[in-house]
DNA sequence: TTCTTAATGCAACATGGTTGCATTAATAAT
DNA sequence: ATTATTAATGCAACCATGTTGCATTAAGAA
């Protein structure tokens, strides 16, 4: 598991990611490297890098798979830790959030990890 | 918009939705009325009973779309209000919680609504 | 340079979800 | 009760995201 080649695929993709600093939908990855890299490539290498550590994942309200730089495996986290996400309903934009996940205690659940998404509107979209 | 007829086939799924009480996939949904009624047939029916306010609907992190009785439409919430769901990673079972979603504001965003699903044991599967 | 095998490309597949269209049936009108 | 209107259904074909088996390629160790 992980990533144990540094192939001209993988340095594409970790150059992406190494330039921009939002989260990227599976789709749009694979349509950017149409021509440069098979569409199974793709897929297999963010999977790699998620075992990583390199790259965390999450889910729009799309049901897409988007990536993010930074380690979200549990009791491993050293870069980041649990955050919520955000997506502009607007432009589509989708990047990390700041901040704690605060896990509520619920009366019989046992709550061991959550997943929280934020709509509205980003920075450039405002108003 | 909405139901205007109550067929036998809405029927059926509103018996359901009255005797379960939990969270319903809609794969979960299409494989219980297979036979009785068509997988299309049961799509159009849960996005007319969402739009009608009767259920409403949220993704799991498997990325189905589960639904589930209430209203949860922005500005007309009276049956319901934001809530977080919860998903049993061990029987799969799935639940509204009982908990209000407290929107935490952040800079140079908008925040309009959250989705938010715990994961974790439900009641049954504890330890 | 050679060898080992991780990684890739490709094509075929799986699954969740949507759509166009002919037919059926719920309900309104008579 | 009968007829007319059209919402809703069934079906088949389609689309999108994601996965898999296998032959081939190319990192990087030896
Ligand atoms: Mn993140
Ligand atoms: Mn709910
Ligand atoms: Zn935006
Ligand atoms: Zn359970």
């Amino acid at each position: 598991m992980g990533v144990s080649r540094k192939t001209k695929t993988v340095k594409l993709l970790l150059d992406l990611f190494d330039r921009k600093d939002c989260a990227l939908s599976i789709v749009e990855l694979v349509s950017t490297f149409s021509g440069k890299m098979n569409k199974s490539t793709v897929y297999r290498i963010l999977n790699r890098l998620e075992e990583s550590g390199l790259l965390h994942s999450f889910l729009g309200n799309d049901g897409l798979k988007r990536y993010a730089k930074g380690d979200q495996r549990p009791a491993k986290s050293k870069n980041t830790t649990m955050h919520p996400h955000f997506l502009c309903e607007d432009c589509g934009i989708s990047s990390c959030l700041p901040l704690e996940i605060s896990t509520s205690s619920i009366p019989n659940y046992t709550i061991k990890s959550s997943e929280q998404l934020y709509l509205g509107q980003c920075n450039n979209c405002q108003m």
